[in-house]
DNA sequence: GAGTCACCCCAAAGCGCTTTGGACGCTCTG
DNA sequence: CAGAGCGTCCAAAGCGCTTTGGGGTGACTC
């Protein structure tokens, strides 16, 4: 079923049977009802190629995930983060297209989504502090929300963010105040743009207090459990070890608890734990009394409002761009407690 | 840049450059070079909408994840599945297109896609024992490729899945022969197939040695961290706890670890756990030594297949449907040992 | 009763590509 | 040397939709 035969079923013109669908004003109520009636009876839906060829605009949203041949990992947090952008898809009647790529040839997809007109705009993931796709997509005209910032890149951009240094520092300022000074930092790939400024955070917090940050107790590497794990047994294997544990991710910090049981220690007593936690769907923080003591912070949510802004921007492109900071709540586990008395 | 103006730049006719492009036979080599060259100097990438409307094919596929609005939750093997379909994608030049929908609406949807065209295919994700979907995709006439199966469905369709049925006889099995008999199944949702068979094949081994099953020692729902937990501490408090748990997944199985240590036991000599392991990129089994003992199958080589073999239905129309199974592996890792001797 | 609006509707062009049905020139055959 | 055959290219139709630029009809003004 097509324009054309719809038409003819009505006796109409294909003119007034899209108007009618779209909502044209040069249509009477009564016809614009018969037409709309009709259409759902025979199960017509406009197709979308045709659709899109005609008014130039793709009705999708493109979110490119980088697929690096040496960690082929996917993002815990993109099932959710998807899933929020896909809510607010739906409802403006947009599709989502997904595209895996090579980290190496990103920019030459970017002009070939570009020029092959597949999506109006696109969410940019991940974003590493010096991130060239930034301006890239500038040049190429295509609006695009990042998930993130790129803390080396001076130009405009829409971006929409966790205020990660902020939650990181007042996590590390809470462990300060429950006598903490032996604090490690768990935390992501540093050229990542969070982590990075995660751990900003986290230093700020100790310098403000005059506590000397120590590398020793400094991780930087992919989210695992099994890096969490490691983490915490080497460290708690030194002489002078932490008393507490500053950690990036949920998964990366049930590693830690792992090693924490494991040298005969107890969490929350022996040993405090505090844990950035995206709020995923499927790994909740605990049922009433949270597992860990963390900066919660729904990528979900986030996905929401990212999809927003772009729609936002495809609908108006002259309005200036868009930035937004969500704030992370912290949120009081059973996985801290007071730093055991020395000696 | 499209294919009108790249012609007049080469001062050929559209129909040779796209000929040329597309690598048909009437064209010359010493031109087909030329043409490719030129395009690939001014970026030229043929719109995929005029493209698609020409050929009536969408060269896409669609992925569509239920949403209902009850448990909000995004399958956490879904990443990973993606990430495996993506790359044959990738290969064979197709996008890859979401959409997330109220599961209610979900036979709407797929008469939408239909006649929108914006797919030429579809992997159906989740089946449940008598899902709808198949004969729905069925009379649209729309490519599809089950990623499980529906046990109570008897019609003919394409499907690849992993043996679940098996794998759960075999841990069972496993269990038995290190002198276990209070084996308690904790498993996913039961009106989903992969749930139900695994609860087949843990009953049928159960049987097979003359152990009675005990409905007290088996539990069916959504696979979180915390159902683990609860599940655990609730039978680890029973007069007469089970000695093994037999898990549905590696989230849920961390959920009971943590409750054993709460209850002062200890995983793989007080109590055992095995584990079905999506081997998930972001939550690997451990290092060396696996953590859990589980019934491996990886859910990113099933991504891969289940798109290859969807892409060769859409190459060939014709040809017989096709069906794979997938035997998942049994590891042995530190969470089981020999049941502990009563009393 | 002619002119003026609304109101409702239509024919046809155009979006950028593929593909059909030739056309043109050249070489090769008998 | 005419005709067949091949290699190379082209003009134009068509995919299904939107949108431009009217056109016809009846009600309403003066």
């Amino acid at each position: 079923m097509n324009l054309k035969e719809l038409s003819q079923h009505l006796n109409l013109s294909q003119t007034t049977v899209s108007r009618a669908l779209n909502g044209y004003p040069e249509v009477s109520e009564s016809t614009r009802k018969r037409v709309v009636e009709a259409a759902r009876q025979l199960n017509y839906s406009p197709n979308a190629r045709a659709k899109g060829l005609a008014t130039g605009r793709a009705m999708a949203i493109g979110h490119v995930i980088p697929v690096s041949t040496q960690h082929e990992m996917v993002n815990p947090v993109f099932g959710d983060f998807i899933a929020g952008a896909g809510e607010a898809y739906v409802r403006a009647g947009y599709d989502m297209v997904l595209s895996l790529v090579d980290d190496r040839k990103e920019a030459e997809l970017y002009r070939t989504v570009r020029a092959r007109g597949t999506v109006d705009g696109i969410i940019v993931h991940g974003p590493r502090m010096a991130d060239p796709r930034i301006e890239l997509l500038t040049d190429l005209g295509l609006p695009f929300v990042v998930h993130g910032r790129a803390s080396e890149v001076n130009a405009e951009y829409a971006w929409l963010d966790t205020n990660n240094q902020r939650a990181f520092l007042r996590a590390t300022e809470f462990l300060l105040d429950l006598g903490h000074r032996r604090i490690a930092l768990i935390n992501g790939l540093e050229h990542m743009d969070f982590a990075h400024r995660r751990r900003d955070g986290y230093l700020a917090a100790l310098a403000a207090r005059g506590v000397d940050a120590d590398t020793g107790l400094m991780r930087s590497e992919e989210m695992t459990e099994v890096y969490g794990y490691r983490s915490a047994r080497e460290m708690l294997a030194q002489p002078d070890p932490p008393t507490a544990f500053l950690v990036s991710s949920m998964i990366t910090a049930i590693g830690i608890r792992r090693a924490i049981h494991e040298s005969g220690l107890e969490m929350g007593r022996d040993i405090s734990v505090v844990t950035h936690d995206d709020d995923l769907s499927y790994l909740k923080n605990g049922g009433d009394v949270p597992i860990f003591t963390a900066t919660r912070s729904s990528v979900r949510a986030a996905g929401v409002r990212a999809a927003e802004m772009l729609l936002q921007m495809i609908a108006a492109p002259g309005n200036p761009l868009m930035t937004e900071v969500m704030e992370a709540e912290l949120i009081i586990g059973a996985s801290t407690g007071p730093a055991p008395a020395k000696g």
